[in-house]
DNA sequence: GGCAGCTACGTGCAAACTGCATATTGCCTG
DNA sequence: CAGGCAATATGCAGTTTGCACGTAGCTGCC
């Protein structure tokens, strides 16, 4: 019953998902646009935990359907036609409420990092006063 | 075709998920170690993206699974037994190499936004910088 | 010409994950 | 006693992901 399939999520090294592909394509495509393979070549660059091309592809495809991205096909260079993709200003304004929830995020890490007891009224986190 | 059910996920408030979520718990537990019904309400009073307790507590069980938390009973109180949580070694690495990573996707994103909207009014694609 | 290899995008499938509702147990209060 | 809260857990349907594989255009090499 130990590891048949042996891909959990907790396990091995971090992967990019969800919200926090979304937003770090979006944060690229706000310096400028790209397509897919770039972002995707982007992301192994930037050190981040990484995501399969597929799911990236994936996750563009989203981002348009939501209107936060637009896409048309570039052909003017040689080689297959890339598809570029541009923010919107809905993705920006997607892109800005996100990363405010990532600082609360990061405050939350650190916070408890550095000994907790931020910024909670410390109801009964170290105290075992339970109201019984 | 065929137009699925229509809400993404990209569209609506931010939820905790995955890593994100598995994080957070790890978090807590490294000030103080806590049942999942006090942390599935620590995450709601954190400001954070809230995540369904059922979730929460999957998430506990997939800790434990993967070695980051150990686990007992505490019927010491009344009520119904709690099953304690706490930070195992193990945990407490992971929880730190996620921070790192964390740290890095925030620079990307914080880069993104401070880096290109300054003082450069161009909108055109073509002229970032050139890595290679 | 033939052919491997790279770029660039896309999809099928099974496994995994999530949200919601719901079930359970134990205790407390009106 | 019925109702409600605390605390944990699960079934189910819908969604997301990893991996593999497939397409298409172009380049380099013999």
């Amino acid at each position: 019953m130990a590891e048949s399939t042996g891909r959990k999520r907790t396990t091995a090294e971090p992967r990019l998902h969800g919200e926090m592909l979304a937003t770090s394509l979006l944060a690229f495509l706000k310096g400028c646009n790209a397509y897919g393979y770039q972002l995707s070549q982007q992301l192994s660059e930037s050190g981040l935990p990484q995501s399969d091309s597929g799911t990236v592809y994936r996750a563009l495809r989203q981002l348009e359907d939501s209107g936060f991205v637009s896409s048309f096909w570039d052909t003017s260079d040689q080689g297959p036609a890339r598809r570029m993709y541009s923010l919107t200003a809905a993705g920006e304004l997607f892109l800005r409420t996100w990363i405010d929830a990532l600082n609360r995020y990061q405050e939350v890490l650190a916070g408890a990092l550095a000994g907790f007891d931020t910024s909670a009224p410390a109801d009964d986190a170290g105290n075992e006063e339970e109201p019984s």
